[in-house]
DNA sequence: GTGAAAGCGCTAACAC
DNA sequence: GTGTTAGCGCTTTCAC
């Protein structure tokens, strides 16, 4: 493999001169320079990259932490991730959690050897205290607020858009209001869950269900809320596609929809715009974009990205 | 930053014991193996990967070219890769192109710089004879067949799946087919014409309309369709988004699926799933798999993922 | 078993 | 303007 001293050599010249032409330097002369580029050309010579990075100290690549790959609502936040970093040059590496401690740790490992300038946590494993102190090795940016000064945070007040759906539901006359969960240990659960019982008081346990994830997780979930004996009204599901399980079944059980249950999702997906199904956007590919800015921009601010209710025929 | 010397000095051994160490060599005498991981300890020192990527000549990491970063199908090979990356510990970095030339060849020129062992092309702009150069520096993996032996391929066969679906269609009677595609240069819709052709003979050109990628843009083609004066009974669309959206408009004119029109979709996405629309799954994650197992296997050979087309009340 | 020393391919301070 | 040279942080002969 042919290297800067090979051109240096061929053309010539010093390698400093070599690196000159390389890093678009003023001060050098035009026949050397011309000679350089002919050199470099007829050898076909790239530099390499990570001897270049090694010198910097910096890779403008930026981690994404994932808890899952193939779900809808982090390929949102991906995706405007993605935008920004096409926008100003960065590449993205995609780093899969599974909610894994372990695994995490070993991605904030990664910052600290060097591999990346930064990290975005779409959603974590670990505690604060654990992920702090790799903030001395990089930016380290969260989808999802915390007080830390040291994590800069691209994210949405959960809790107001989750009193605000229910309060929608109220106001349209449910009061047996049923709703579905990814994980019962997140924090949008205990949201989910503090914003139930401000409006509408005591959740009975069996008006929560968690593990819903995908369409089919949905349909589950609808088939226990119905069979109950006091069955809710209203659904707020975790996701448009878990909505649109629930739909399905409501539908094979010839349920009119909204009139005998009212549905409400989350994320506006193409499947909510397909069936028709209201839904709370919390904008997670603005959230990526802003995540995505403020790691290239170093910094530590909170920005807090406005979520939206769209109502459609199900609510 | 403390480095390997700064080790190697406190724990009054040479940097090559300390690289011993790190690099689990069975003959390092268990006391300074031991004060070498004291000292790693205590100056909670992690090693520099950049300059290990240096001298290795190679990074453990994949660049996945795809044209869109928001696409479904795109998604789902991505997500097919990247469970295989996980299982063997490797890195996936997401490289947007847009089908641009320029921005695909900044990409194959990394590899060429050293930041990847490899590159997956899951939909390519430029010509092979662009790429294949590029294949002296890295694994080329394509998701798309080429005889090209420089050129490793996890692919599925199109033309045949494009041959079976309207052959379906022609089976339960239908010999107005019209169908949606998304690019009108790129290869998928020279074999869907292929194939249309062969079932049903000269294609009308207003039974095909391209630029199609979601839901909406399903819809306002099937408003097109729609309106012909021979309307066709039967539409194909490139992906299970686009014939929601066909699902829809249909809908809104008080058709009967598939009595009045029948749909068939692509990809067997969640929406598709959510509305009953039959659907030929390439099964795009196993594509994505076998993709990166190539890659890491740094081999060249040519597998044929196989599709299957699923029914469900569309059709 | 262990250390000295020569690189990996590049950048940048410094001298001229 | 240009070349010399000392690193960046690590691995890996080679000799002892």
């Amino acid at each position: 493999m042919t290297n800067i001293n090979d051109i240096a050599r061929l053309a010539g010249v010093s390698v400093s001169t070599v690196s000159r032409v390389l890093n678009n330097y003023k001060y050098v002369a035009k026949e050397k320079r011309e000679s350089v580029l002919k050199v470099i050309e007829e050898m076909n010579y790239t530099p390499n990259k990570n001897a270049i990075d090694l010198i910097r100290g910096e890779t403008r690549t930026i981690g994404v932490i994932l808890p899952y790959n193939n779900n809808p609502a982090f390929d949102q936040i991906l995706n405007g991730v993605l935008n920004k970093a096409l926008e100003n040059d960065y590449s993205i590496t995609v780093l899969p959690s599974n909610y894994s401690k372990a695994k995490e740790v070993e991605y904030l490992q990664k910052l600290k050897s060097k591999l990346y300038d930064g990290i975005i946590i779409t959603s974590r494993a670990n505690d604060w205290e654990t992920i702090i102190p790799y903030s001395d090795y990089g930016t380290i940016v969260s989808c999802e607020y915390t007080q830390h000064n040291e994590i800069g945070c691209s994210y949405m007040d959960r809790y107001s858009s989750y009193l605000e759906a229910f309060q929608l539901l109220k106001s349209k006359g449910h009061y047996a209001v049923a709703f579905t969960t990814a994980r019962l240990e997140s924090n949008s659960t205990k949201q989910m869950i503090d914003a139930y019982n401000e409006i509408f008081g005591e959740l009975r346990p069996e008006y929560h269900i968690s593990g819903c994830h995908c369409l089919e997780d949905g349909y589950k979930a609808a088939e226990q809320f119905l069979h109950l004996i006091e069955r809710p009204t209203a659904i707020y599901a975790n996701g448009d596609e878990v909505a649109g399980g629930i739909y399905l079944y409501a539908k094979s059980k010839q349920l009119k929809i909204p009139a005998d249950l009212a549905i409400i999702g989350q994320e506006n997906q193409p499947i909510g715009i397909g069936m028709g199904i209201s839904t709370v956007d919390h904008q997670l590919t603005k959230i990526g974009e802003q995540a995505c800015s403020l790691v290239i921009k170093k910094s530590k601010e909170k920005v807090k990205i406005p979520y939206r209710i769209v109502e459609r025929e199900s609510v």
